[in-house]
DNA sequence: TTGTATGCGTTATCAC
DNA sequence: GTGATAACGCATACAA
């Protein structure tokens, strides 16, 4: 069912459809405005995304780049992101970064295409990055090799990208030079968030008694574009109270792994140490290990947890960690998409990371 | 960056690139081939997904639809599907299912649309859905509102819908007549992975001796499309042993809500019981629980939970609970995509449910 | 106040 | 082998 079907039923052209479905409504009688949205709705005519999308130069899509990484409260995030999108009349694409390896090229890798009439080809590495440079009636065309976000944002057109973390800078060079707004504007977003989840946990494990502090990694194999800068407030915060700077380990969940990076950081260490943890699977592992090392919790070890799910509070003794308002915390994601478009929303106030964030004591420290 | 850039760069007309680029290569000298190649590779083009879409009559897009639960694994799951869709060609767009109270009439309330010309509105509820009935120059027109994913649908035309649970008989219906294939095909195939997971658990227990089962449900206000299946299936078994049918629990993460809801379950069936949950948050809940209440885990309670994320093996006890392969699993959905878009991919053997999913032994059963 | 004409980028059909 | 041309559904400047 297309715009075309409407304006048959309602009696109009096609323009005028589009028009009164877009709420320029100010320019016709208000019978036929009725009667084109009473047709409409009774046709269930949805605009089409590929039309639309077609004409206006950009598509009603946001893509939602997830780093490679242990995402803690993923489903908040996109579920909170969503719903905010849907109000404002947008669509969430998830785009998950992977590592580099899988990164093909267009539709054919450039390097093995022979010259061939006019046309040289050839591709060298620069900055660890492919360029490959065409030459077609003697002009040269250089290029880099498209990643598959660079390829989704050229097919897609999207209204928005939102960077949840670990988009490089060429990601977002490309992304400005392609005129897609990114949101949060700039990376440092991000860092003071982070940045009140490490101090945050310093500052507990500090109040609470503990001079010596660490900071625990989650150990796998992939990415963690937040960790470091809750380490660096952990750091930040030691310099200032001078205390000694934060032992650092990365933690394994099984039991073995989890019991000998506790084990290590007691042997440097000493106790008590106050840890700051990555998130609450971490605080767990830690916590369970110090019982079978025969450690006091609170007491020889202290743990804070970080972006709880729900878990922290299932378990005995109950995690201290740090919890959030995500929706909170993604409304400046949705104001500044919203202001983009000029859908001139009244501006909601925007928790800073101190407000967003809070310290939920438990029995681990 | 257009496919008439291209064109012109490599000396050929749009319909050759547009050919060339979709693979119809047979049919054109190997120069122009590799020219118009080369040349796509240099200007770094890629396909418009709109005008694609707007003229092959459906998108590359698939709709993931979330049901509205906590769901345990759904990085995994989205990042998993995301990785196959890639491969195919396709990309992901999530939807989240949400309560009903967010299904807004298309662009107007048409009950409150007057009497207009010709043009009559009225709307009725038949079978708890509102029913739009609209006389427009003597055609009488019924439609029923749309909802969220409808739109979202005849917006988009996607290439397919994937139901990740919770999609009801009339989102089927109505994905059926707008010829979007669904996928799996049929809700059953969830059912028969459900039963799996409900089903090693009660075996389990049964075969550590547990002779009173019981299966707790996780006590929030969300939906449970899972949970059904796994409670039936633990109560065929019961059947099929000449077992009391399995208590039926609901169980809140928090310590208070925990302990009542053990201490009920434990006041009704007595001890030993052998629970199995939902997923390893409430498990987790009711071995802490246990623990309050001076329950031995196990021997007067046996907990298994499901669908572990990492947690399970974090925490002492190790919970015993039901692991499976995520990708496995969600091979007959890549496959049944690439059938439906003939791209005839080697059919990868697809495991069955009692292939997927293990039994993972703890210290809790 | 409304209709007409045009263009967006891609693809299928047919003519050359 | 290759190139015109029309069509997809929508939005908008402009003509009526």
């Amino acid at each position: 069912v297309t715009s075309s079907d409407v304006a048959r039923l309602a009696g109009v052209s096609r323009a005028t459809v589009s028009l009164i479905l877009n709420e320029q409504t100010a320019r016709f009688s208000p019978d036929t405005v009725m009667r084109v949205r009473a047709c409409a709705a009774a046709l269930g005519y949805v605009r089409s995304a590929a039309g639309r999308a077609l004409v206006r130069g950009h598509s009603d899509f946001v893509v939602l780049v997830v780093p490679y990484t242990t995402f803690p409260k993923l489903q908040e995030v996109v579920e909170a992101l969503s719903a905010d999108f849907d109000e404002l009349g947008f669509s969430a694409v998830v785009h998950f970064n992977v590592p580099a390896a899988d990164t093909p090229a267009a539709h054919v890798p450039v390097a093995d295409v022979p010259v061939v009439g006019s046309t040289v080809v050839g591709s060298t590495v620069v900055n660890s990055t492919v360029v490959n440079s065409t030459v077609v009636n003697s002009t040269v065309v250089n290029s880099t090799a498209p990643s598959r976000l660079h390829r989704l944002v050229k097919a897609l057109r999207p209204a928005g990208v939102v960077d949840l973390g670990g988009l490089s800078a060429q990601d977002r060079a490309f992304l400005d030079g392609a005129g897609c707004p990114v949101f949060p504007r700039s990376g440092s977003d991000y860092s003071d968030y982070n940045s009140c989840i490490g101090l945050l946990q310093a500052e507990h494990l500090h109040a609470r008694g503990y001079d010596r502090l660490a900071y625990a990694y989650l150990s796998d194999s992939r990415d963690d574009p937040f960790g470091w800068g809750r380490e660096e407030a952990v750091t930040r915060f030691c310099a200032a109270r001078g205390l000694k700077p934060p032992a650092v380990t990365r933690v394994p969940l099984a039991p073995e792994g989890a019991d000998r990076a506790l084990g290590q950081l007691i042997a440097e260490q000493g106790r008590p140490v106050g840890i700051a943890c990555y998130n609450d699977e971490v605080a767990l592992a830690l916590v369970f290990a110090a019982q079978r090392l025969g450690l006091a919790v609170p007491g020889g070890v202290a743990v804070v947890g970080s972006e709880s799910g729900t878990v922290a509070q299932a378990v005995s003794p109950r995690l201290t960690t740090v919890v959030n308002d995500v929706s909170a915390v993604l409304r400046h994601v949705r104001q500044a998409l919203a202001q983009a478009y000029a859908d001139m929303a009244p501006p909601e106030p925007i928790p800073t990371p101190e407000e967003a964030y809070t310290l939920l004591p438990g029995e681990t420290s």
